[in-house]
DNA sequence: CGTCCTGGGAACG
DNA sequence: CGTTCCCAGGACG
């Protein structure tokens, strides 16, 4: 059963605009969280699986970030793909293509 | 209350 | 740009 904080956090997330992305720093700082780091824990149990779009939650440096417990791997090739779907597209190095498509809260 | 965990972030070289 | 160090916070026992 989800927490009030993850519920915090899915809420933001969901609120966040197909097409667009955002970052743990700033998804942390809208549930007034001090630490990303515990955003990426409550992403991580993500008892929502599919409900919840974590896979437009990136990190700070506008990297893919991980994914499912995973920093690397066919699990951070889905969330590329995903987010393909949606426009958000990544260079080669992994960094977002388009910075503009951060959402901002 | 104490311990372990975290998909991160910021700073420094 | 790459590497290192760090804090903050949450969940769980």
């Amino acid at each position: 059963m989800p927490t009030l904080f993850q519920q915090r956090v899915y809420e933001a997330i969901g609120r966040i605009p197909k097409g667009q992305v955002t970052t743990y720093a700033l998804l942390a700082r809208h549930v007034r969280c001090g630490s990303a780091r515990a955003v990426g824990q409550a992403l991580r149990h993500n008892p929502f699986a599919p409900k919840v779009p974590c896979h437009r939650v990136i990190a700070a440096d506008l990297r893919i970030g991980g994914f499912c417990g995973a920093r690397d791997g066919t699990q951070i090739r889905r969330k590329r793909a995903l987010l393909a779907t949606e426009g958000v597209t990544f260079d080669a190095k992994g960094r977002l293509a388009d910075p503009a498509r951060v959402f901002r809260f």
